[in-house]
DNA sequence: CTGAAAGCGCTTACAG
DNA sequence: CTGAAAGCGCTTACAG
C-alpha cells in the first residue's frame, strides 16, 4: 500500500500539503491540489483510518454490545437497521469479542483500547457490569430497549404501554369481552410498562382485570404454547388472547388449534414484534408493529449526533407503533 | 487514558521496557518486571490496540463482507457461530460498511484502510467485483459457501450433494416413490450441487429422473407454497417433496394442508437447513441438518490460521449434514 | 500558499 | 538487563 510519503514524493510537495488537500483545507493553491490529487490517482492511494485515528483520537467505528443470540428476530432486524444506517455515514461497526466469564475483562477498556466512538447495547442483561461502566463515563452511548441514561447515554424504544393498549382496545372493539394477556417474563421495565398497557387497556374499555387472565411467558414458542393450554384450561375461557411477542402468538395459536379450535373463528391472537415470521408463517399475524427497523436507524444517528457533538444531551425516544391487522383476529362469537 | 508513557514513569522505568513486559519478553528481570505490573494495575492501564497495530501492520480484527440481510436465519446463524469462533481468540468482529452504489467504492481498499487482518465472506452475489479483487490480493479470506479459491482464500461449504442425497433416499426407505425436488434458484454453484444430489439420489434408489418434478423457487415460504401448488396440480401427485430450505418447506407444507391433505400422513416434507424455525414451529421439520453454526466456527479457526501462519495454505473445506428426522415425513400410503 | 517539526501510543533493532 | 532512538502513517500548530 502507497503511504502519504509516497504520494508527497510523486507529487513533489510535503506530507504536510498532501494531508491538507486529503482533508480540504482550503489553504492549497488549485495547481498544488490537482497535482496531489493526481498522484493520489495514480497510485491508488487510501488514506489509512488507523493511523489517522491515532493522532485525531478516532476511529470512525462504532461498538457494538450484545449478549443475546443473532437468530433472535428482534436482534437480526435491529441490526438490519444500525447496518442500513451507518452505510453512508463513514462509520464502520464492530462487534467487540466480550469475555465476561473472565472477572478482568473490561468492556470499557476494550472500548478504549480500540478507540470505539460510540456503543449501542442492546439485548445485554440489565445487571450486565459494563452497563454502569458505560453510565458514568464519557463514551458516547445509546441504549435500545432498556430506559437507561447517563451523562452521555440516551436510550430508544418501543412506546410499550401503548403498543398493547391498542392490541386490547382492537380486540375490545371485534366484540371481545374476554381478553387474556400473554406476557414475557416480568422484571425488566420492558415487560412491566407492557403490562400496564394491558391493565389501562382493559380499563380504557370498561373491562376488568382479572389475575387467571394473565399468563408470563418466556417469549418462546413453546412458552407462549404452555401458557395457552393454562388459558384453555379456565372454566371461563378468553375469546382473545393480546402476547408480548410474536414468537409466543404463534405457540399460542398452535396449541389453540390442538384443541380443535380455530382462530380467529374461536380465539383471536395479537401478537408483538411484526418480526419477519409475522407476514411469513401462516396464518398471518395481527400484530403490533414495533419499528424495529427504525428503531436501529435512529439509534445511529442519535449516536452518531452524540459522538460528534460534544454538547448534545442524550436523546430519549419513544417510537410510535402500530397495529397490522392480518389474519388471526375476527369478530367475538356472539355467546 | 493513561498511556505507556505514563505506566513508564510510575515505575521508574524506559517505555521500550514497559513494553517488553507488556509483551511478555523474556529479558526483563523479576524486579522490574514486577514494579511494571504494579503501574499497569494502579493506573488501570489498558495497552492502546489502535497504536499497536499501526506499528505491527495488524489489527486483530476480522472484516464481515455480506450483503445480504441479517434477518436471514442461515445468515444469523452462521454469525452466531463466527462471534462464538471469535470470542476467546483476541479478534474483533467489523462489519466494513460497504457502499457498492459508489462506483469508486473498493471493499479491498476498505480493508486495506482498517488494517483488517482476513476477511470472512457470505452472503454475497456471485459476480460482486469486491470477490475477485479478494481472490487476487494477500489478504487471508474465506469464503462461506461458495466455492472460491485464492492465492490466499479458501472456502468452507456444506457437502450438498450428499445432504439432498440423504434427504430422497430417507424417503425411499418410507415407501416413497414419487419423490419431488423443490430447488432453490439455479446458478450458484450451490444450487446446482443440491440438484445433483437429487438425481444422483433418485439413480442410487432405481427411480427415474421426471422433469415435472422438479420445481424451482428463491428458498422463501411463499416461494415453496407457489411450487407446491403446481405439484399438487400434477395428474399423479408426488408423496415425498424435498425441499432446498426449510422456508420454502413450511410453505409447501402450508400448501398441502390448504388443499386438504395432511402431513406426513398424505405426502412427506423434508426441509434443508435445520435452521431454528425447524424446531420451534410445528409441524417440527425434518430437515437436513446444514451444521451452520460449526461452520461459522471453522470459517473463523481457518482464517485465523491463513492469518497467522503466512504458509498455511488455503483450506477448501465440505461440511458432513445429517438428517434430522422429526413429524413431517412418515410411511409412504400404499396406492 | 508551503513545509519542517512535533506528536498520537506503541514496538523493535541496537548499543551499552 | 535497560533505554535512547527511529519509525508505523497520519495531523496540526507554527514559521516563513
Amino acid at each position: 500500500m502507497a503511504s502519504i510519503h509516497d504520494v508527497a514524493k510523486e507529487a513533489g510537495v510535503s506530507v504536510a500539503t498532501v494531508s491538507k488537500v486529503l482533508n480540504d483545507y482550503p489553504d492549497v493553491s488549485d495547481k498544488t491540489r490537482k497535482r496531489v490529487n493526481l498522484a493520489i490517482e495514480q497510485l491508488h492511494y487510501q488514506p489509512n483510518v488507523v493511523a489517522r485515528g491515532l493522532v485525531k483520537r478516532r476511529s470512525w467505528t462504532v461498538g457494538v454490545l450484545l449478549t443475546v443470540p443473532f437468530t433472535n428476530p428482534y436482534v437480526a432486524e435491529l441490526l438490519e437497521g444500525i447496518k442500513t444506517a451507518l452505510e453512508n455515514s463513514g462509520y464502520d461497526l464492530v462487534r467487540l469479542s466480550t469475555r465476561f466469564d473472565d472477572p478482568h475483562y473490561s468492556f470499557i477498556k476494550h472500548c478504549r483500547s480500540r478507540n470505539v466512538d460510540g456503543v449501542v447495547v442492546f439485548g445485554v442483561e440489565r445487571d450486565n457490569r459494563s452497563i454502569d461502566e458505560l453510565i458514568h463515563s464519557d463514551i458516547p452511548t445509546m441504549f435500545v430497549d432498556m430506559d437507561i441514561v447517563g451523562k452521555r447515554a440516551g436510550y430508544i424504544t418501543t412506546d410499550n404501554q401503548n403498543a398493547i393498549h391498542k392490541g386490547v382496545k382492537h380486540l375490545y372493539e371485534l366484540g371481545h369481552r374476554k381478553i387474556a394477556y400473554i406476557s414475557g417474563t416480568l422484571g425488566p421495565s420492558i415487560a412491566n410498562m407492557r403490562l400496564e398497557g394491558y391493565r389501562q387497556g382493559l380499563i380504557s374499555c370498561g373491562l376488568s382485570y382479572l389475575t387467571n387472565y394473565l399468563e408470563v411467558c418466556d417469549y418462546t414458542f413453546d412458552g407462549g404454547a404452555a401458557a395457552m393450554r393454562r388459558l384453555l384450561a379456565l372454566k371461563d375461557t378468553p375469546t382473545g388472547i393480546v402476547c408480548a411477542s410474536d414468537l409466543s402468538a404463534f405457540g399460542a395459536i398452535h396449541e389453540i388449534e390442538k384443541h380443535g379450535l380455530s382462530v380467529p373463528q374461536d380465539i383471536s391472537v395479537v401478537g408483538f414484534d411484526n418480526t419477519y415470521h409475522a407476514q411469513v408463517f401462516k396464518p398471518n399475524l395481527t400484530t403490533v408493529n414495533q419499528n424495529i427497523y427504525s428503531i436501529g436507524i435512529k439509534s445511529i444517528e442519535c449516536l452518531i449526533a452524540l459522538i460528534e457533538n460534544r454538547d448534545y444531551s442524550p436523546p430519549v425516544i419513544m417510537e410510535p407503533s402500530e397495529l397490522i391487522v392480518r389474519q388471526t383476529t375476527g369478530k367475538a362469537k356472539l355467546a
